[in-house]
DNA sequence: CCATTTAGTTTCGAATCGAAACAGGGCATA
DNA sequence: TATGCCCTGTTTCGATTCGAAACTAAATGG
């Protein structure tokens, strides 16, 4: 087998998705842009909540994200923090109205539902096949992969928990099922 | 497991490749839509290749839809044409440079690249699953399907070829693998 | 034959988008 | 400590997107 073909599978997937997003969004008066930057901010970790991990995230220019995040926040979804450390970064969170919004324009029933036929028709479907390709794709995807923290080759078990080798911080599990700019495979 | 999970997987591979259609598009001087209307246009069949069908493949309004195919046709990249039996149809055609075009902007490595990794660190790594979950996001999707042709209800085999059972023309292998509108499931 | 639906366009104002210039903090090195 | 470079983020500009709504024209269906 091709196994491009599996990634013209996962396009038309992802295009399914992107229009019902995009009618999602039309309907809650947001752009498809505000819901991306909304989500993201909702699954990143601390290390990931700023104005550049998006630029890199989201592939726009920094002016751009710039714009956006300015509308986001007259709009009361996000709040900007300084960072106490580096003053030249700025920390993003997601206000309540702004969590509010986002529960309310994620397609979640689409992937429920899907879920579900998938539950019925193919119950012994694994996760695997999935994350074996999600890999290659980050490895095959030139800049950051953006992976969920537990799976980056910086992630550590100790006797208490877990620790980030690259920060030397150590890790809730929350902290640990995030997805993180500074994620790197092998 | 919880089946929705293997929709978070596709979600960030959906992330990946859009980020890397953004900056392939920024590099060439195009919007994402454009290359979303031109892989649409080359990939869809001749039911298909209306503004209307890109209105609902896309999610967005006709008034937009117009306004981008105004600019890719001054661009050259497609061209118009009416339609025979109903004078209020357009047909649209990608043009040489529209293929062209397509074909730079493309992340095609992207998916290349990934397809290697896979090939070497998932051998036996199959498309059944991935069918699956295609089929089930297409049935939750409450609008069109957007699906290949030959997996339509309407499709048929007769003794010399294809046939859709909804317009009862007879259809070529390539027809068969192409996006239309009508699809629909089960 | 006339009302309704459908395909597509036009117009408007707000927002996106990239490019480029800018401000200012960190940091290395001389 | 001073200089220069890199990094983070903002601002400004003009072209384009985007949705909403009004519009034209052709098909459809009583």
């Amino acid at each position: 087998m091709q196994k491009v073909d599996v990634y013209k599978l996962i396009e038309r997937m992802a295009a399914l998705i992107r229009s019902e997003e995009r009618k999602r969004c039309t309907e809650m008066g947001l752009q498809v842009v505000h819901l991306q930057v909304m989500d993201y901010l909702s699954r990143c970790n601390k290390y990931s909540n700023t104005p550049v991990a998006l630029t890199n995230y989201l592939g726009m220019t920094k002016g751009t994200v710039s714009q956006t995040l300015l509308l986001l926040e007259r709009k009361g979804f996000i709040r900007k923090e300084a960072d106490l450390a580096d003053k030249r970064m700025v920390h993003l969170y997601l206000t309540e109205e702004g969590l509010l919004m986002l529960s309310q324009a994620y397609p979640s029933d689409l992937f429920s539902n899907a879920g579900l036929f998938l539950e019925v028709h193919n119950p012994d479907l694994t996760e695997e096949p999935f994350i074996s390709a999600l890999t290659a794709l980050q490895k095959a995807h030139k800049s950051n992969s953006f992976g969920l923290c537990k799976t980056c080759k910086f992630f550590t078990h100790t006797k208490d928990g877990f620790l980030c080798g690259l920060t030397k911080e150590t890790l809730t599990q929350s902290d640990s099922e995030k997805i993180c700019q500074e994620h790197t495979l092998l």
